[in-house]
DNA sequence: CCATTAACAGACCAATTGGTTTGTTACTGC
DNA sequence: GCAGTAACAAACCAATTGGTCTGTTAATGG
């Protein structure tokens, strides 16, 4: 058996693994052990990449929340002409496909969020700062939206752009618990209609 | 030393201080032990009066958690003349005299559902139901708006209801990670606004 | 081609965990 | 007032936990 060693690729199957492990039992819920069963690896070869357990929280974070967020809000709301039919389709893209697995595990950020911002300094900083990224997407979307003539000139765009993150954000949890799809798109269109109302 | 016994008492110390440490550190952070120290109280106490942690957490939803959402929302919105009034006024007093301790900790329901709802059933139902008594006390206050010719009638009652939890929820949560107490403010003031935008 | 080091494997460990057991003491009904 | 039981105390336990330590093997530079 040619044991092919790849450092940076096993870096990175750790990451998802232990993104994934977070993801569905918690940071505190997630154990050491389930990391290595999932990825086939020894412990020498975790603690090798890891020094420990909560600098592999902070790396799920700083990595791979991080590049989900670009990659979802980011990017999509960058030089577009229609920055609140972008950020509606953002929303539509994100309902689309969702699966009754995914409603009940709720969103990764939301649930490091709620478990771990209030405990854990490093943690609540991490978070903070891929939610001033999600914000600020938001926010200059909003302005550009004003500048443009399409957004109402008197709402706030940061106050008004946190107000669709939490909404967003409070759905997702509430799904979570009620386990009812139907019910969640109606409000996911209440919150829909609401963007829609900021339209000058 | 008399050591004076009451049964029912002690069994409420218990609770109680499972609910702050839950409400602190999350029902998988929580510790037994913790619970002693908080109660000075011995093992053979807690388990005479609980049979494992996982019964003491249910515990701490179906008598704390439901007794706070009673006191917080279903009777204050029960038998008002002006149900959007009210509505605003919980609101209100709910962001009144909020700590910086709150902020950080966020709400009680909300981090345990998010903790805990995708990953045990039990949890989940308990939290529903409580959701559930939520829900049905700002549904029935929309719905009597309606009647009273106080809010629009093209609005879905139950549904602007979830919407306004979740939304409530969100904000709470994204403040614990961003820390800024004007913002979430300002934040709540949006939500008011939108509250305000339902009357007829 | 060989020395050095990086990338792992896996046995080992101390501390912590939820939970049990056995014993003691306060109450309660008769 | 005493027997029986409920309400505790506290030592004890097995399993799990994150983490370490000592090897071994693959790459890499000279």
């Amino acid at each position: 058996m040619a044991a092919v060693r790849n450092a940076e690729q096993t870096r990175e199957r750790i990451l998802q693994a232990t993104f994934e492990l977070m993801y569905r039992n918690g940071y505190q819920g997630m154990r050491i052990d389930q990391i290595l069963a999932n990825t086939d690896l020894a412990k020498g070869a975790l603690y090798h990449h890891f020094s420990n357990k909560q600098t592999l929280g902070y790396a799920v974070v700083d990595e791979i929340l991080l590049k989900q967020m670009q990659n979802k809000w980011v990017y999509p709301l960058q030089n577009t002409e229609d920055p609140l039919a972008a950020i509606q389709g953002v929303l539509e893209n994100l309902y689309h496909c969702i699966t009754p697995q995914q409603m009940q595990l709720g969103c990764p950020l939301n649930n490091l969020s709620q478990e771990m911002a209030g405990i854990d300094g490093g943690f609540q900083q991490r978070l903070e700062a891929i939610y001033q990224l999600w914000s600020n997407a938001i926010t200059t979307a909003l302005s550009t939206g004003q500048k443009n003539g399409q957004v109402k000139q008197d709402v706030e765009p940061q106050v008004v752009a946190i107000f669709i993150i939490s909404s967003l954000q409070g759905i997702t949890g509430a799904a979570k618990c009620m386990q009812d799809v139907d019910m969640l798109m109606k409000v996911k269109d209440t919150l829909s209609d609401y963007i829609s109302s900021l339209a000058a």
